[in-house]
DNA sequence: CTTCTTACA
DNA sequence: TGTAAGAA
């Protein structure tokens, strides 16, 4: 059982962070009186909390999985929607790429034409 | 001094 | 999420 400052230390947050999750309904810790408790289940869950945000999952996306971890202790329908929310992802992440590739060759067009053009000049370069 | 809440950026 | 302010 931790006090917030050392569970956002151990957790590489701020106090805030933990705060801000909580009010997402993300966690819930315990209370002491008014002061927050955070025990292994609270910083299982803000590792996945975590994890999600760096794959781009947003808080209600993160949240709907953690709270199956209660409702489901097998973990079916779990995986499942776990699954499908990557999928989705993935897909994102793709269509994302695509259109960075098409951003870029423009881009990349662009310079060459402006590279070209100033050969053609007299002070050119 | 640490934590909490609330509000604003 | 950071920061600030006032209470506990």
């Amino acid at each position: 059982m931790l006090g917030i400052q050392e569970a956002a230390t151990e957790l590489g947050v701020t106090m805030r962070t933990l705060r801000f999750y909580e009010d997402k309904a993300l966690i819930a810790p315990q209370r002491v009186g008014t002061t927050r408790i955070y025990s292994k289940r609270e910083m299982g869950r803000m590792q996945l909390i975590l994890r999600g945000k760096r794959l781009g999952f947003s808080i209600r996306e993160i949240k709907e999985f953690l709270d199956l971890y209660d409702v489901d202790p097998e973990h079916h329908e779990q995986v499942r929607t776990l699954l499908v929310k990557v999928t989705d992802r993935i897909e994102e992440l793709r269509q994302q790429k695509t259109a960075i590739e098409q951003t870029l060759e423009e881009l990349l067009s662009i310079e060459r034409q402006s590279l070209d053009w100033l050969k053609g000049t007299p002070d050119g370069k």
